[in-house]
DNA sequence: CATGCGTGGTA
DNA sequence: TTACCAAGCAT
């Protein structure tokens, strides 16, 4: 991320700042975890949910979810098989663990109640520097700066002048966000609601709307004539059809379905291939997600 | 610091 | 159709 020093505006982190919420104030969407009067915890697990899937998937989960366990110690109280099925098919199925777990450890270690402090939040199984912050700056109106990959693209725009990130380094991206940071707790914790929505709806990866840009008059990007990403490239995701990543998804659907021990003979009607069924297997059981027991295998029931 | 981890939408 | 991308995290 290149510096602030070599833009040429004296002052972009207020103009930023400023345009951002402006334009927030009128298009943020109304999703059902900004809304007032939720509790910390359902900002907690929108933002579990959140991670690396996109809104719209997240939403019908989210009220689902929260109707069943509105509490930590709702959840806390039911299995973890129970949770991973109520994961479904949200993906990335050790969120739904790691959720069950941080609730547990809310239940044990603060009474119950999501901690406000940033290193209590960001001990919790599952919470690391975006979740911990999203929860301290959105559930609780502290002031820290909140960087998401959305985020890290409308700076990298905006501010750097280059048409992508370039790789993560949350040093230097808390930095960054930082020093665009308005000193008013709200006003913070809505640019960086703003940042990330702005980056979400207007100036996404594939196809910007610089038209409808609120910051467009400050965009480096944009000043310097939208030039082409030239830095290291993103690793390419290796293919999903046939990868052991199916095939876990695949034994996952079965575990979920079962509500008993899914025998081996069942898996391989799934996963043909032996040898990326036994992957798939192993890695289940090493990720915690499935159990080994009489009769096969199992989601586990604590 | 690079990888592996689900699933589905979009160009 | 294929490839990219998505409110990251743990290891």
């Amino acid at each position: 991320m290149p510096t602030l020093a070599t833009h040429a505006d004296p002052a972009p982190s207020r103009s930023i700042a400023e345009a951002v919420n402006r334009w927030f104030a009128g298009a943020a969407r109304p999703l059902p975890w900004r809304a007032a009067d939720v509790s910390p915890w359902a900002v907690l697990v929108s933002e579990f949910m959140l991670q690396q899937t996109q809104v719209a998937r997240v939403q019908p989960r989210w009220e689902e979810w929260m109707r069943r366990w509105p509490t930590p110690a709702d959840l806390a109280a039911a299995p973890p098989s129970e949770a991973v099925r109520m994961w479904d098919r949200l993906g990335y199925p050790r969120r739904a663990l790691w959720l069950h777990r941080a609730a547990t450890e809310i239940v044990e270690r603060h009474g119950g109640a999501v901690p406000r402090d940033l290193d209590a939040l960001l001990a919790l199984q599952g919470v690391g520097p975006y979740t911990a912050r999203a929860i301290a700056a959105f559930a609780f109106g502290e002031r820290h700066p909140v960087v998401d990959t959305n985020t890290r693209r409308v700076i990298a725009r905006a501010v750097g002048g280059v048409a992508e990130a370039g790789p993560p380094a949350t040093a230097r991206d808390l930095d960054a966000m930082s020093s665009l940071l308005p000193d008013d707790a709200a006003a913070a914790r809505a640019f960086n609601a703003g940042a990330m929505e702005l980056g979400a709806t207007v100036c996404t990866a594939r196809s910007p709307r610089c038209d409808d840009c609120p910051i467009a008059t400050h965009c480096a990007w944009r000043a310097a004539g939208y030039p082409e990403y030239d830095g290291p490239r993103r690793a390419r995701q290796a293919r999903f059809e046939g990868s052991d990543r199916e095939a876990r998804g695949l034994v996952m659907r079965e575990l979920r379905a079962a509500h008993r021990p899914v025998a081996p003979r069942e898996l391989a009607d799934v996963v043909a291939e032996p040898g990326r069924l036994a992957r798939a297997v192993d890695g289940l059981v090493a990720d915690g997600l499935a159990v080994r027991v009489e009769g096969g295998l199992a989601l586990p029931e604590a």
